[in-house]
DNA sequence: GATCGATATCGACGTTTGTCAATATCGACA
DNA sequence: TGTCGATATTGACAAACGTCGATATCGATC
């Protein structure tokens, strides 16, 4: 998706996940007025943070380590359907917070390295 | 609202705001999977950074230091009516994320101290 | 006390969201 | 190739949300 002329490289910001963008949007909410674009991406990254059941699965997720928690395995840890879960997994995917892999026919999702840290950052002093 | 019974005194966990519980929910997202209950007060509090008007009206109190920002100035910051800010200034209010003071006739607000740290304490590693 | 300016609340509206049942997809394996 | 189990998508619906105009409240000042 990158479009290359003579010997630059221009990234359309739009095609990369909010969670993406905000590694490169701004260094803190406290230091100065954030943009109006970059207030857009942040809040579009917290919003996949501002259910409970996301809150929990994330932090299922981010619990079970680097390889990830298996979705069969999530299902059961909160009361929702199976298609629910899928619908908030994908949320948090589609923000950037979480990578899918596929093994055999299971699926597991694991935190997005960084992303929280990024986050933080944004908040934190 | 504290309920004292002979020399212990109870204070309502539901009484208080989102941010104020949040201090004494959960440490970490990433260290052990959060309970349902701690879910659903730190959903709230993030759920009052989901909106990109708030963000950024958040951004420009946090910016303007512990003397806080007046309304009169925040409604001229973001394109919205008068009642939509005082909305979204209510919402964060009673999440916690903010302080309010009356000078005059101005309404001034502050960010709550601790309260971004605290946020992205339980994000952060 | 009457007026005025600043802020908050109310009522209404279209939009987004969370949820589920039903169904589709997709990989493994007989 | 056909079946089965795991996950994703679709369609529908109620509830929550963001927004605004109109109005109420509340202090200051005349």
């Amino acid at each position: 998706m990158a479009v290359s002329t003579s010997n630059t490289v221009l990234i359309p910001v739009v095609d990369q996940s909010p969670a993406q963008q905000l590694g490169a949007c701004c260094s803190s909410l406290t230091e100065a007025p954030i943009s109006v674009a970059d207030a857009e991406v942040a809040a579009h990254v917290f919003k996949a943070l501002a259910d409970p059941a996301r809150v929990r699965l994330l932090s299922i997720i981010a619990s079970s380590g680097p390889e990830g928690a298996c979705v069969c395995d999530l299902n059961e840890s909160v009361d929702l359907s199976q298609p629910t879960v899928s619908h908030h997994l994908k949320r948090m995917l589609d923000a950037g917070l979480l990578e899918r892999e596929r093994r055999a026919s299971w699926a597991y999702y694991r935190l997005r390295p960084g992303v929280l840290q990024t986050l933080a950052g944004i908040l934190g002093a």
